[in-house]
DNA sequence: TCTGGGGTCCTTTCTCTG
DNA sequence: TCTGCAGAGAAAGGACCC
């Protein structure tokens, strides 16, 4: 089993159209709100990490060159990397853009041992993309993520299996995936600091600390057993699109607009996944960030956008928040099934098949002019028809903040 | 220090039904 | 008609990952 792992994947490929900033600190975030995407290993030498705050990050290392994501560009770079992945074994199961598991057993007799293998990958990405990767080595698969990350930056890590046993006990708790803060905390509470005091514990205490699923799992972990095989085709179970705004929202006529622009997006990325969904899912998150979520099931699976925001805003409207600060809000569709052969129906007294029509037409028309060239009325903010109507009057209510009102 | 956006999975609680 | 119980499914929240 191997595991690869980009180094630093964003910020290497930003860099490569600005080669000039190539062994100095960057970071790649933005937004007033936002966090650390990724940063280059100068950066992070000052302490900078993903997931951090911006306004922390710069604090931590103010001569660091800050520079936006951009996405397409780490989409396209990715799909290359799978594709080099597609030439050593059909059975890789991507993680995210940047990372994936590769089941190497088939591929030894043509290509050579899983080590060579890994160095073959590491060649050839870095030949045709130019960027570095690291590589994992192990019998299972959370073995060769531990293993990738131990190779990083820029190396290979082999672990074999009659030293997986000593390699997985020596570590922390916190290094065993699937562990992060909370369940670390409640581990140190118990006394346990390595993954050998894990091994050593009965199962029955990690059952009533860690839950029915949870407690057993870790401990197979803690001994190096891991059953999971690389599974190529993950079906998605749910998709949605959440929004933070730039400034803490209290009006509900402009959540309303929020909720429809990501019921908007989330209904397209449905159908272009070729799915319906069942249940709307928004989320809520205040100012002093407790967060929120409310759900319902539909009678009937659908991808239609109307519906999904109708559903979407009830929902948000049955909350009767009254003026609430809020920070971020979000639709999410979940219970997806293959729309092929899923049964649309609709009541007599619904115009459903007129918004489905209406949905087709807007997802054609976004495929040839782009993304967002047909929005609802309600999304068209009087800026866009400036460029329409010269002399057109007034300013969007949405570019302001609330503290200019 | 002040916390994104995309997800998955698990647990608990509630409601409905037989 | 009421009560208790079990199971299923929905809803809500939380932890975790990249």
């Amino acid at each position: 089993m191997l595991h690869v792992d980009m180094d630093a994947f964003y910020a290497s490929a930003s860099l490569l159209s600005r080669p000039e900033l190539v062994g100095t600190p960057v970071i790649i975030g933005g937004g007033n709100r936002g966090v650390v995407l990724s940063a280059t290993y100068e950066a992070r030498r000052f302490g900078v990490a993903s997931a951090m705050p911006m306004s922390r990050a710069r604090r931590l290392c103010p001569q660091a060159t800050v520079i936006a994501p951009d996405h397409a560009l780490y989409s396209q770079i990715s799909a290359g990397v799978m594709a080099t992945f597609d030439t050593i074994t059909p059975k890789v199961e991507p993680l995210s853009l940047d990372e994936a598991f590769l089941d190497v057993a088939g591929s030894v007799r043509r290509l050579g041992n899983p080590a060579r293998i890994g160095q073959l990958i590491r060649d050839t990405i870095h030949d045709e993309q130019g960027i570095t990767c690291s590589v994992g080595v192990a019998p299972t698969k959370f073995v060769a993520k531990l293993a990738s990350g131990l190779a990083k930056p820029d190396g290979l890590v082999v672990v074999p299996r009659d030293e997986v046993v000593s390699f997985v006990q020596q570590l922390p708790v916190g290094a065993l995936w699937g562990v992060g803060d909370k369940t670390e905390e409640t581990l140190l509470r118990l006394g346990l600091r390595t993954v050998a005091d894990i091994a050593h514990t009965p199962l029955d205490t990690l059952r009533r600390a860690l839950g029915e699923s949870a407690g057993p799992h870790l401990h197979d972990l803690s001994w190096g057993r891991d059953p999971r095989g690389v599974e190529p085709v993950r079906r998605e179970r749910s998709i949605g699109s959440d929004e933070t705004f730039e400034f803490d929202l209290d009006d509900p006529v402009q959540i309303h607009r929020h909720l429809l622009k990501l019921s908007d997006r989330t209904a397209a990325r449905v159908r272009s996944a070729g799915m319906l969904g069942r249940t709307v899912t928004i989320r809520v998150r205040f100012a002093d960030f407790t967060t929120i979520t409310r759900s319902k099931t539909l009678r009937d699976p659908t991808d239609v956008s109307r519906e999904i925001y109708e559903t979407a805003r009830g929902l948000y409207d049955a909350l009767g928040l009254q003026r609430a600060r809020i920070r971020l809000v979000g639709v999410r569709m979940e219970g997806l099934v293959d729309s092929e052969g899923a049964p649309i129906q609709g009541l007599l007294d619904e115009p459903d098949h007129g918004w489905r029509e209406a949905d087709r037409a807007v997802d054609r028309a976004s495929a040839r002019f782009g993304a967002g060239s047909v929005r609802p009325a309600a999304l068209i903010s009087d800026k866009d028809r400036h460029h329409r109507e010269p002399g057109g009057r007034g300013r969007d209510r949405d570019e302001r903040p609330p503290r200019d009102r």
